[in-house]
DNA sequence: TATCCTTAAGGGTAACTTTTTTCATAATTA
DNA sequence: TAATTATGAAAAAAGTTACCCTTAAGGATA
């Protein structure tokens, strides 16, 4: 059975479309008799009204899209639980799309969402655009007059607004916790180093060596993609040097070099001490559990969504750059304070 | 600057829409001159097609709706990477929304479906709605012609194409397994016990038992909620008798059940063997890691997504029920055959 | 009584944007 | 002159709502 429409209900009862209408939103224009009979009839049919030809007429969609560049990111998971808290708070529906880190697939939702389809974009980079740093599509859809809220991975290029992480202070906060601790060697393993919350990461990393007065040894440092093999440049840098310390620069990989380093015999912590970013469900459960940076991807989410929704509503306010402090969740794999 | 429009261009020409229109499609009717400049003016606007206008027109979205209950189940993720992979192949968008194992949610989001948002839906049921059984807003949404495919969580009251898995053999094969390997007593953990799965999965498991002529025992069964203390109940189990066997119903349970059998002394393998369902990250990198039952989530989901898009293009065949096989990925969570 | 006003109950049309089909005008060709 | 071609305008269609219009009846006013 096809879908009907209030040009089917009218021919029914053969009256006028408009009067149709006014009966299913009960206007008082149209008489009681008239009015229940047509209301009876809508929703034996089961009438719904056409969002399409709705949101035309509206221009508004009460839907906001959503890119981010993977999933399998207990991050980013967070992060759209805290989005769809707050859109379905204010009566506005999500569509996600995952980029998948390709900014092909980037461009492409992008222009989907340019052509009418939301009312605002919320969007992490993936790392392959940030990497090239040009944001044809996305500024499009901003000089389009769609809103767009960049979160985490952002671009200083792109003018918006913004919600990140305080990566820097994070990363700076945590190589001290590890000197702190009395480790002297402190490596850092990092999938993501083309980023710009890879690279802040380090950035702090390095920070907190000079304020010690600690040398920056860049063999310290494993930047790592897919394709390498995490076990053999792990065995380089096992033999280069005593390490006491490694940061992984998100939950994956500190879980893998975890295994890694069990593996090879090291105790951890009292060998080596592991932190890792991303407070997930894999660092939890891992043996010993991961001492880890906790984004707050949720409270990212909402106040991504709250920052977007609020644009809508009152455009033209100045844009606004939000920073989230993230904690530190010691676990079990960093020594305790001597 | 707001979205341009074929209207603003014609004005701005001082021609009619419709020629700009098919000067933008590139028509024979429109002098080349005309043609060029049209096309050239376009191009600075970023004019973009809106594709409300062109949905309506067509009546065609070239978007699939997805409903999946719980996006922190790896199984889950999976399947929708397996969706999307193929459903982008075909031309195809996807919306995906959580249902979060809530039964409203789920209305809401299949009433939004009903709208002409979109041309299909793939949806996997809230353990929630499964309970009840009402399908209400599903019936409407197939009610009004639009493809659904149910995947996993499905029913027997709802008539349309459906991917499942066979849990029943899987239940009944990982049992036997455990049987086979000297496990007398075998217990269940089971948090999601009222959907579909949780109960195939048990069938199976008692099929097994029967086979090999052991009586069924239901206090070695933990059927549990969110709000229940998994240590409490395990202690109960493990007080009640001696157990050389578990199945975690899912990844998540198996993990946690590990937890805790670990930190009661018991040693895994040797002691208790473990098995889950899915196969994902958490049950990789736990000590000592998990031996699972593959669900081959993301051939699922590209079953899923070809059946629906094989029956948005042809419509009246007969429903199908495709069933997909499971396989066991032995690791060291049990013990080597005797 | 004639005129005006009000009210009830609907009808009609514009608007949102796009494409397609049909129609009109001018210029060109036979 | 008649027929053809090129070029573009106009209208219809998709589904909905908001706004304005129409008709008839009844009451009020002078």
């Amino acid at each position: 059975m096809k879908k009907v429409t209030l040009k089917d209900i009218a021919a029914h009862f053969g009256v006028s479309i408009s009067t149709v209408s006014k009966a299913i939103n009960d206007s008082y224009e149209i008489s009681n008799d008239l009015k229940l009979k047509i209301q009876a009839y809508a929703k034996e049919k089961h009438y719904k009204p056409n969002r399409l030809a709705l949101n035309l007429l509206n221009k508004s969609t009460k839907t906001i899209g959503v890119v981010v560049p993977n999933i399998l990111n207990y991050f980013f998971v967070q992060v759209l639980y805290g989005i769809e808290k707050v859109a379905n708070e204010s009566g506005y529906n999500i569509i996600s799309c995952i980029s998948n880190e390709s900014s092909a697939k980037e461009t492409k939702t992008l222009e989907f969402f340019d052509a009418g389809t939301v009312d605002g974009v919320i969007m992490s980079l993936a790392e392959e655009s940030q990497n090239e740093d040009k944001h044809e599509a996305l500024l499009d859809v901003i000089n389009n007059d769609i809103p767009v809220v960049l979160f985490d991975r952002v671009s200083d290029n792109v003018q918006c607004d913004k919600v990140v992480v305080d990566d820097l202070e994070a990363g700076y906060k945590i190589t001290k916790y590890l000197i702190n601790i009395g480790c002297k060697n402190i490596a850092v393993v990092n999938p993501i180093s083309s980023s710009s919350v890879g690279k802040l990461r380090l950035l702090g990393y390095k920070k907190a060596l000079e304020e010690f007065g600690i040398p920056f040894d860049p063999k310290l440092i494993i930047n790592l993609t897919i394709k390498d093999d995490l076990d053999l440049l792990m065995s380089f840098l096992l033999n280069y040097k005593t390490i006491e310390g490694i940061i992984g620069i998100d939950e994956l990989i500190a879980v893998q070099v975890l295994q890694v380093v069990k593996a090879r015999g090291y105790n951890v912590p009292n060998d080596i001490s592991i932190i890792g970013f991303t407070n997930g469900q894999l660092s939890k459960y891992v043996t010993p559990s991961l001492t880890m940076v906790s984004q707050h991807g949720k409270y990212i989410g909402e106040q991504t969504a709250r920052l977007l929704i609020n644009r809508i509503k009152n455009p033209g306010l100045p844009y606004e750059t939000k920073t989230v402090k993230t904690s530190l969740l010691v676990r079990d794999s960093t020594k305790k304070v001597e």
